[in-house]
DNA sequence: GGCCGCCAAACTGCATGCAATTCAGGCGCT
DNA sequence: AGCGCCTGAATTGCATGCAGTTTGGCGGCC
């Protein structure tokens, strides 16, 4: 289904990759919710496959950050702080920024043949789940990624569009992207123009929208658990910190 | 060693920490040359673990993309394609543009002081090996990263950071990276002066002139093995890539 | 001499087993 | 009832073992 190219770098091992896929997709659409767990032996059960493959895959996701990992504690799915989320989608703007930038005037017809037959889908699936059309959402996003031909931009556009999906389920109230798609189709419009400052700008404000539409409240006793919420007043423990940003209030 | 604090999402299971920390900085100081193998066996023998746990980093390793992992074969230290060193630049710029527009005006004096003593560092090791000086340099850009206070941030420079280096033992010629230093005392200066916009572009100027000094030849035939060079003409097989941009000219 | 095929050694892919740690809930005490 | 301790079940951390694959080199054949 993932029309990644053959002989990735990481989990090409196969099985470990059908795991990773399988939770990836599943974080994504909110099956998994955040902070659910995911014992290595159920995993493994689950996908006929013993403990040392269904750890290997948490390894994985860990390294992407969907998942977290503590020591002789069960993984769970992670649960991004409202900060870290906020911090996701900064990188995420310039990251994309770069995509549509190199993009700009250089796709051919067949490209954008797949473009908007993507879009066409996410309308398409407008009226099915809510899961559905995030999903749809981000893989518009990752297949412009693709389209650059740099395997970094991709993995980077992949990791950090996933964890923002993760965030969504924490922060953001239903339907919050449903009117994503005339956006995605003015970025079509002006990637095919040629249009290299248009298309960043549109590219960021799309961005910057979602980002606004989703992560609203800052959460005053929204988090989830009172670990979140202890979190800053336990500062001890925090050894050898470099220095500690006192209340730095984030630029932008 | 390395300031990391506790509880970090991955390789916090130490011994998995402890060989992924101790190749990265080999890879990076060059005392593991691109290409190098790493046979599961030997890592687990010589850090004094089961192979399980040797492959359980290489896994991590090979996430970060500093590792290839292919199937039934011996792992290898990463060897990035010059398109693919060069794309790295261009995310690593991006993301490092946002560090200092995140620090700008912000820093703490304890921060000014910790930043101007790791330049004076720098500066005491021009004597000595390239390898400690590239080190040194890179860990100049981790420690800007990680005084914004976001993991995810902090994250994606070291990584990039890492791959850039590695490509550094491919592409350039030796003492190539020798007058930074002066570029990260400007960049301190006007981080202190808080001038956003300043300090943006000495960061870019900055990342943009290493990379220039370091990606001199689009290495006609320097591509280390033949299977690089081959890889255009073979473009068999490639059945399900999404496209294939035709001899894109990258922007900028 | 050069080339091909075969075989043993090396190595990876994966499951399983054992020790150590965490977790849950039940029991007793206040 | 509320609180804490204690114990068994659940779960992770890790090593080892076996099977399948690749590798490299040796001998035979042209």
């Amino acid at each position: 289904m993932a029309p990644r190219s053959a002989g990735k770098t990481a989990e090409s091992s196969d099985k470990v990759g059908v795991i990773c896929r399988a939770l990836r997709r599943a974080i994504i659409e909110q099956a998994l919710e955040p902070g659910a767990k995911l014992p290595e032996d159920s995993l493994g059960e689950r996908f006929g496959v013993s403990r040392t493959i269904a750890r290997h895959a948490l390894g994985q996701l860990a390294a992407e950050g969907l998942v977290e990992l503590r020591r002789n504690r069960i993984a769970v799915v992670a649960t991004p702080s409202w900060q870290e989320a906020r911090d996701a989608f900064d990188i995420r703007i310039e990251l994309e920024r770069l995509v549509v930038r190199q993009l700009a005037g250089k796709l051919t017809k067949a490209q954008i043949a797949t473009l908007n037959a993507h879009v066409d889908a996410e309308d398409g699936a407008r009226d099915g789940t809510d899961a559905v059309s995030i999903r749809l959402a981000t893989e518009f996003h990752i297949l412009l990624a693709q389209m650059t031909n740099s395997p970094i931009l991709v993995r980077y556009v992949s990791e950090v569009a996933y964890r923002c999906c993760l965030t969504l389920s924490l922060y953001s109230r239903p339907h919050s992207s449903e009117c994503a798609i005339n956006e995605h189709r003015a970025i079509i419009a002006a990637l095919v123009k040629g249009d290299e400052a248009k298309v960043m700008s549109l590219m960021h404000s799309h961005l910057d929208s979602v980002a606004n539409r989703a992560l609203v409240a800052p959460a005053p006793q929204r988090g989830r658990d009172l670990l979140d919420i202890l979190a800053p007043y336990a500062d001890e423990g925090e050894s050898e910190r470099v220095v500690k940003m006192p209340k730095v209030v984030r630029a932008r």
